[in-house]
DNA sequence: CATTTTTATAAGCAATTGCTTATAATGTTA
DNA sequence: TAACATTATAAGCAATTGCTTATAAAAATG
């Protein structure tokens, strides 16, 4: 896989509105799947799927700890990118008030 | 349409290997679809297509020249949010190396 | 005006995505 | 060990996506 195969399947993976949350609110520190389930309002195996497609993209990466599983964010470029973003949508917003 | 649905339907939109393509081919010069046409080998309607999702994600822009329609990249920072992704994808890679 | 060039759109379809419901798997606790 | 808590996975499905082929629309040219 090439670096622009992994571009995609990241650009692909943040594309979504749930995942994008997802990762918004790992960005500062891991959490547990049971917390994530509680301040989220989808359903446990939805946030599940969400979460193997961000783990399979190589956003975010897990470890066991008991029963529990914590997710963090694996790459640090990832709020680089998120702030990037949030850079090019204010000049969305900006270009649409010609 | 808030600053969230904004990101999602720009990532959404250059998740997909042609369009990223596309999106890179015009980052520094615009070009007529007729060119575009030549230099890539995807079908006419393809890239038809996908200009319109890139147009409408607020990416791009076009401009009638008589016949011809020329396309360029409509937000200056999608450069940035460009590079921020090839550092993600150099990092990506970095990280499988444990 | 008929023809050609360039681009966009529509219809049809196979493939993929995203969700729900149900079940499995694993670790903890009584 | 039985019951519970946490997470993952599987099956089924409706909706969306991405492509092809065909056609339309608009401008340029003979």
């Amino acid at each position: 896989m090439n670096s622009e195969d992994v571009s995609v399947k990241i650009f692909k993976a943040l594309g979504h509105p749930i995942r994008l949350q997802i990762v918004k609110s790992l960005l500062t520190e891991s959490r547990c799947v049971c917390e994530l389930n509680l301040s989220f309002d989808f359903s446990q195996a939805n946030l599940s799927q969400h979460l193997k497609i961000l783990r399979e993209a190589g956003i975010l990466e897990s470890k066991k700890n008991g029963v529990e599983v914590h997710y963090r964010v694996k790459l640090k470029s990832i709020t680089t990118l998120l702030n990037a973003m949030d850079q090019t949508a204010t000049e969305y917003f900006e270009s649409l008030d010609f």
